[in-house]
RNA sequence: GGUCGGGUGGCCGAGCGGUUAGGCAGAGGUCUGCAAAACCUUGUACGGCGGUUCGAAUCCGCUCCCGACCUCCA
């Protein structure tokens, strides 16, 4: 059965392969997190989004899978410099005059509370660079010892040339030519001059007076560098080579490189098996970028106070709009496609209800309309096995969305199809977008309402059909406007009146 | 400049050798007191130029744009 078989696109080797675990059941994943020195980008948090949904559908199709994501809370400098320049966190401490820790801690939390505005699901494990000093410090002592790298004036460099000669990993997992690599200088930073190498990277680094974050070593009093964390703290809590290893794609080079480079050189092994990448955010076709202003922030989206959207776009819309695209696919964010977005995630929510409100009666009278069901759900599950593709299980669901509707309208019978397959349909489209897809429904409204609301609600709309019996028109439309005005929609149907928070 | 990845209808976005993707918007219809919602029907595509093939959006070559990384921004 092909179906069956999940397949990930493996960034390593640019192929979709079957996915077969080291030690199945169990599943080993890692996935870089937030350097916490400001609020999350909301590219940063497509990414967590994505992942959230594959975490999500692993543990659906029966994986047991640990998932660390980690916290990098020390050793990230400006501009993704290896040395010479600030750390991040750092920086920001000395200009907001506070604790590394509190910046760190501060933002943290904001990123965790941001993670659940979206719905995501906690990794197993979420551990912190600073926690783990003592493994990177063991590390770095490992790869001395295999002799991958050397110390100059108390820093400890990797070195990427012998690295280079002794295997032929460096450079694979980004697609670039060890040529091109050895030949890049960068003249402009500091330290360069300590470096054997311009494309070797520091592991350790001495810290100078000024600098907060420091911590004893062999060989100075420094701090670790920036992609060393990642080699250690999935090597302690997945293994020396696990199963799969995420990030956003900005992060392949170096970091992801350098990562792997480091595991090699620690442990003479490969971290994992699969790489996944997810792919940028665009806002109007373009890079988002705070300098020129082509940039929002995911508050601003959900207040809509920005000149680049119209509206507020609440947390689960802006969702499902990223589930509308592929992660490995670039998307553009603009007005219209959210707008087209909330209209979708509206409509998909809106049939769930109905979905679940339907009765089965009478006796089965089967027809096509059983297996075109059935084949829509199992549709959606062969997309989510073909490298997770979202945005396809979407359209069956949207398939699934129009039997629905046709049964209220009865426009199609229930009973065409069987009772089983009306069970199983309530049960899939419910497990799709709550349990995989891990979308929410806003505009449930009994989530606040204490049942109150229900019976108020009820009553109006008994007052108007009242009212319309009467062929009272004003005082129906007043009722059906003065509504819309405060934000509640009516909708007559054939079964009655139903009611949402617009 | 180097290395990767893209350019699909009004918008977003799947597909990647032969099938309606899907959502939103548009047009016509059904329903409705009128609307909205829902349902039915429906138009508009694959950057450009060549090539391979019975057949190409899908493969190859060239070309033009765009993006990512290498350099502050996730």
């Amino acid at each position: 059965m092909e179906s069956k078989q999940l397949k990930i696109h493996n960034s390593l080797t640019r192929q979709k392969e079957v996915f077969k675990p080291i030690n199945p059941p169990f599943v080993g994943m890692y996935v870089c997190g937030p350097t916490v020195y400001s609020d999350v980008h909301i590219g940063n948090v497509r990414t967590f989004v994505s992942f959230d949904i594959i975490y999500r559908y692993l543990k659906y199709i029966g994986y047991k899978v640990r998932y660390v994501r980690n916290i990098t809370d020390v050793g990230h400098l400006e501009g993704d410099a290896d040395i010479g320049a600030e750390d991040k966190i750092a920086k920001k401490a000395r200009l907001e005059q506070l604790e590394p820790m509190e910046i760190t801690h501060r933002y943290t939390l904001g990123f965790h509370e941001m993670m659940n505005t979206f719905n995501t699901l906690s990794p197993s494990i979420e551990p912190r660079a600073t926690g783990h000093i003592m493994e990177q410090i063991e590390m770095v002592q490992d790869i001395l010892d295999n002799g991958f790298a050397y110390v100059k004036n108390g820093s400890v460099y990797f070195n990427t040339v012998k690295f280079a000669e002794s295997n032929d990993v460096y450079g694979k997992l980004s697609g670039r030519k060890i040529e091109d690599l050895f030949s890049e200088t960068r003249d402009d930073l500091k330290h360069q001059d300590e470096k054997n190498h311009p494309s070797d990277f520091a592991i350790w680094i001495k810290a100078d007076e000024n600098h907060l974050m420091r911590w004893n070593s062999p060989w100075s009093v420094g701090f670790p560098g920036w992609h060393l964390e990642c080699s250690v703290m999935s090597t302690k809590y997945l293994g020396k080579t696990f199963d799969i290893h995420g990030g956003g794609s900005d992060l392949k080079f170096p970091h992801h490189e350098n990562e792997v480079a480091q595991n090699h050189g620690a442990c003479n092994a490969a971290p994992a098996k699969v790489w996944i990448h997810t792919n940028m955010l665009l806002m109007n076709g373009r890079k988002m970028s705070k300098s020129d202003g082509n940039h929002i922030t995911p508050v601003e989206l959900f207040t809509g106070d920005s000149t680049h959207i119209t509206k507020a776009y609440s947390p689960m819309i802006v969702k499902f709009f990223m589930m509308q695209a592929h992660y490995g696919s670039t998307l553009d964010l603009s007005d219209a496609a959210l707008l087209a977005a909330e209209k979708g995630y509206r409509k998909i929510m809106e049939a769930n209800r109905t979905l679940q409100q339907l009765v089965y009666e009478g006796a089965e009278a089967l027809n096509d309309e059983d297996t075109e069901i059935q084949a829509l759900m199992n549709g959606i599950f062969v997309d989510m096995n073909d490298d997770f593709n979202t945005p396809q299980a979407l359209a069956k669901a949207f398939g699934l969305v129009n039997k629905i509707n046709s049964f209220k309208d009865g426009h199609i019978a229930l009973n065409s199809i069987s009772r089983r397959t009306f069970e199983k349909l309530q049960y899939i489209f419910t497990a799709f977008l709550f349990d995989i897809c891990g979308l929410k429904d806003e505009t449930l409204n009994s989530e606040e309402s204490n049942g109150i609301t229900d019976e108020l609600m009820q009553l109006i709309i008994e007052l108007r059909q009242n009212a319309r019996g009467n062929k009272d028109w004003a005082m129906s439309d007043k009722i059906r406007d003065s509504l819309a005005g405060i934000g509640v929609q009516l909708k007559d149907g054939k079964e009655g009146t139903t009611w949402i928070k617009s």
